[in-house]
DNA sequence: TGTACATCAGTGAACGCGCGTTCACTGATGTAC
DNA sequence: TGTACATCAGTGAACGCGCGTTCACTGATGTAC
């Protein structure tokens, strides 16, 4: 890598994080402007055009680094906690923290996720999917879920990302002074997630007369 | 009522059709103009101001009138169920099947729930948090459900609406003629409120050890 | 190593365009007598 | 009921502004000899 490729890194790195700073007070990626972006980052508008060929490119730039780092985290947690096992509580509070510490990453992706162009919330989507699959596999290494179809187990792991999500979504909408307010939104995530594990011990072996029993 | 007001309530109905017209092929709230709203309904831009201060205010009083057709909805769904009883089957395809019918009300409210105008982002969380209020005074009258906290009510009823808004992102992006994607994604939505449901009435009685048997 | 040319990331001026908003207006509808 | 005036939803011209994109450019860095 010479020293110019170098450089046109670190310039193409600087117009990253200038979208993102620029979404992080609330504004969604299609309302940010090209100019704003080179403005942020320090560069001409026209040298934009080194980089990208227009602003959804970027856009799906910013999908792929946020979501390299966020399956990083992921990886590391998984390994961390060893396989078949998983101590709820702390899991969740950990995932939690670090939203909150990356909040312009998650921000990016809970936005976005429905509201971006399309191939940016394809992208997302994927992703998503993705993250769903690895959960899966997970799955298989738990004895108490091991003899469920996994059709179920994707619909579970599928649950459970979506629930994840939705918490991405509700503590970044928190102020970052309500402290009290995020620890009783991620106790609630806690019981959210052992309220769906208890459901998934459970599946299958009374499937068929669940919630029939009218009043 | 006089003539005069009838027909600025008609002008005023036809701007907000025509936002909502504007955002059904997938762009969000804010990258329309307010141009293209008064252009989609035939008048001319300085109209617009005879209704509404800004996009802004447009974007509130559609939150409120997309919100109240759901309100409809949903009373309707309850009336007919009869209390403390769910067919759960019926009732998500029921649901689904309206989100898809009325799929621009729901787009705007899964896309805006996010990533609007903070404005807008608080009505669209202030009904939905109504909506799990509802269904938490439901619960109530649960045989299965009487004896659990209502903290605990309160977390399986959010766990519910978030999970079916997350239904209608995903049953929104599949495209209209993709009909035996969108059927098994309802398969998989009765499912996953199933296993709720089953999580639901094993709740608490062994809460303590959920999942902390290790590999 | 030194030189001569090629590359190309970033510059700066310029463009046409759609935007939100202002203003004075028109003419149908409403109201008071 | 008929008339004279008031109201006000919608009109149409005009404005200044930020936008995305084009183009020819500069000068530091890379490359070949």
């Amino acid at each position: 890598m010479t020293i110019r490729d170098e450089r046109k890194q670190q310039t193409r790195q600087t117009l990253l994080d200038a979208a993102l700073k620029l979404m992080s007070d609330g504004r969604s990626f299609v309302s940010i402007s090209l100019r704003e972006v080179t403005r942020e980052a320090g560069v001409v508008p026209t040298a934009f055009y080194r980089h990208f060929r227009d602003m959804d490119e970027l856009g799906l730039a910013l999908v792929d680094e946020v979501c390299l780092n966020l399956r990083r985290l992921l990886r590391d947690e998984r390994l961390k906690a060893g396989a078949g096992h998983i101590a709820i509580q702390s899991s969740v509070m950990m995932f939690l923290l670090y939203v909150r510490q990356e909040a312009r990453y998650f921000d990016f992706l809970a936005r976005e996720r429905l509201s971006g162009s399309v191939k940016i919330r394809e992208a997302i989507q994927r992703e998503i999917n993705h993250l769903a699959t690895d959960l899966t596999v997970d799955f298989r290494l738990f004895p108490e879920m091991q003899n469920l179809p996994s059709d179920d187990l994707n619909m579970i792991a599928n649950l459970v990302v979506n629930t994840a999500i939705n918490w991405c979504g509700e503590i970044l909408s928190l102020p970052a002074e309500q402290v009290r307010l995020q620890y009783e939104l991620s106790m609630r995530a806690v019981k959210q997630l052992r309220l769906i594990f208890v459901g998934a011990m459970h599946w299958r072996s009374d499937k068929g007369e669940i919630a029939k029993t009218a009043s």
